[in-house]
DNA sequence: GACAAATTAGTTGATGTCAACCTAAATTGG
DNA sequence: CCAATTTAGGTTGACATCAACTAATTTGTC
């Protein structure tokens, strides 16, 4: 017979669980920059992935994923509509065959330079939730936690 | 024309983006737990909203969406495959028809006892990430942001 | 009581997330 | 030089996430 669980035992597992907590932030979060992105038509995570493209020399799969801290099959399916929109390229790597090398075209580029200043401001709005929390602090903690 | 989104600026939004910081923490998190979660069948989302449903008076649906600060289509959609595994039971309110009230069953009551420990064990290696940095001060950061 | 407005939840379609399994290319060891 | 291993990525299947739309119920007002 399974013996129930406490009440109590919920309780602290509902309030001190940083699973949860960190999922919850990352749901508010995720839904607030994907409303105020919307006029140019990304997520929050497709600008974050964009965002992870936009650099001198074009990353392979592999790197992008890591610094995402995302499976290399969600990457793979996350590249999809942004490819479908002509916002990346992929190509085969030069030097490793079985690398695929993802950059941004000039109109994933310039989807890019719009998105910007809506981040700042929404950045902006979100750091003032924090208060008087420092948001190095907390970035610092979650940098711990991935 | 568009113009070029300067790395410097691409650098500074992949370090101070929280909404980035956020996602890859519960990534990481979400899959630490599942992997821990595995031998009781149940993923951490699973094991957030089975403990959010074992209380005294069984809640309905937009109570627990806003305890996850999760959609409720979301919640929907999480609910099947817990109600097809019979850890769950959904019925219709009784003083307000239109609610659909979440109990856990005596099953659903077995899984998450089993559950219990291995989250104790797995929050506190979690913790242990976090060196010298508080769990409480990272929570009420978290907290903020919801 | 009638009826408009607000509340609660479901459905559909697009996308995000990962594990398990697979292929191909590069590297390493003998 | 070649076989075993490692590495980079894809495919499939199950589940998670939300917006937009719809249906049923309750509530507030007259």
């Amino acid at each position: 017979m399974p013996a129930d669980v406490p009440f109590s035992t919920t309780l602290f597992v509902r309030d001190s669980c940083l699973c949860l907590h960190v999922q919850r932030a990352a749901r508010a979060l995720a839904r607030r920059f994907d409303v105020a992105l919307r006029p140019v038509g990304v997520t929050s995570g497709q600008f974050s992935l964009l965002m992870a493209l936009n650099r001198p020399h074009p990353p392979a799969m592999g790197q992008v994923a890591a610094l995402l801290a995302m499976d290399r099959t969600t990457l793979t399916a996350n590249l999809k509509p942004l490819q479908r929109r002509g916002s990346i390229e992929v190509r085969p790597g030069e030097n490793d065959k079985r690398q695929r090398v993802l950059a941004l075209t000039p109109a994933g580029c310039g989807v890019l330079a719009a998105a910007v200043p809506i981040w700042l401001a929404t950045h902006r709005a979100v750091e003032g939730l924090l208060g008087e929390a420092s948001p190095d602090r907390l970035r610092a903690d979650l940098m711990a936690l991935s």
